[in-house]
DNA sequence: GTCTATACACCGATAGAC
DNA sequence: GTCTATCGGTGTATAGAC
């Protein structure tokens, strides 16, 4: 059993990225942490950002089925859903990463914003070479609940969807400090979901058209 | 006349980051095309995160003045604004960016998205000391066309749009290729600006609440 | 004060022996 | 698969020259 150590590498560093954020995580401190040689993590992922990437896919792998089975739900009905339906669904599959590890929405949602901005394409590829359909089947779901919205506005609308999402679990910790201080209300993840996604929902039901100052 | 070395060092660096990026953007990189010498970085500005900071101060000089009239303007109003109204006034400020330098606009939101981030309140602190008055001008003029929005629940969707904004612009050359190839829409930071105030004006006039399903 | 040369500790990556 | 040794590169610190 070797291959233990490819699934080492990948928990600790998993682990550190989560407390110290991927800069301040370096090869040779995940390595010592997990009690294997520093060339290893070259053998098995190629690079530290491949590892990252490695992560990242645990938690996909596990998210999009959970969406597919949601947005199923939302196709085999036989009424169009509504915008509000379509987004509080993405609830449960969110929530379930935190499940399965300790803070592990934040930490999806942080490794998703990583790597859509920085790689050129490749997560983009990698995830719609495998997940194709259940983005697919989102924007049909969308499309039935907004049939105004054209293609390339949902284009827009849907990114602008993930960036809010991404950015704000990014700086989630920051931001639940400043609430909690600023307005003595403490934020958790599960929360702080159940307040984006109302944003989220009326910024894809928005009018369509630039804005009338009337 | 020695100050130039201060503001070559600036200049060099800003370009340099437009580019190709913080990281990969090296001091010596900067430092040899400002032809200074390395340390000079490090005398002038402390680090290279300073560094970064400062050039976004330029930003954020030229940038608060600006929306702090356009919000004065809506408080000398006689009747109250509406959250459109309100979200267009940013257009004029956000795009003279991209006229005081060229790709000025994403620069500055680039920028503002990795102080943001990056930094333990760090930034924050700079903006709430050095333009509390006009964030706070800001406020008054939300609350003013959305009474109904608890300071805390504008807290977190002001902070959703800065989220929508910074990583749409962050991934904007990626999102703007695609877009242009999968839709054959061609697209500048000017229109997609006006893409994206929609969207953000609805998220913040969202009813309050959790999402109702029905 | 401003600038320079230089050293330092650390980083990710890799070639090659085992 | 694993390991050692080493490479070129990074941000940073400092002693000392102008």
């Amino acid at each position: 059993m070797r291959i233990a150590t490819k699934d080492k590498i990948l928990n600790t560093a998993e682990r550190l990225f989560a407390e110290r954020g991927f800069t301040d995580t370096s090869l040779r401190l995940i390595t010592s942490h997990a009690d294997v040689n520093l060339a290893s993590v070259n053998y098995h992922f190629g690079s530290k950002k491949e590892l990252i990437q490695a992560v990242l896919r645990r938690y996909l792998d596990a998210f999009m089925p959970l969406v597919d089975e949601a947005m199923q739900v939302h196709l085999d009905s036989a009424e169009a859903p509504n915008l509000n339906q379509v987004f509080a669904s993405f609830a449960k599959p969110l929530l379930e990463m935190n499940r399965i590890q300790q803070h592990g929405t934040a930490m999806f949602l942080l490794l998703l914003g990583r790597g859509y901005t920085d790689e050129q394409g490749h997560l983009r590829r990698y995830i719609t070479q495998n997940f194709g359909q259940t983005i697919d089947k989102f924007r049909q779901v969308v499309s039935r609940a907004y049939p105004e919205l054209s293609p390339v506005d949902m284009f827009w609308r849907l990114h602008f969807t993930l960036g809010t999402v991404i950015f704000t679990m990014a700086s989630s910790a920051a931001l639940r400090d400043i609430a909690a201080s600023d307005y003595g209300e403490k934020v958790n993840i599960e929360s702080l979901i159940y307040k984006v996604l109302p944003y989220l929902c009326a910024g894809v039901g928005a009018p369509i058209g630039p804005l009338t100052l009337d």
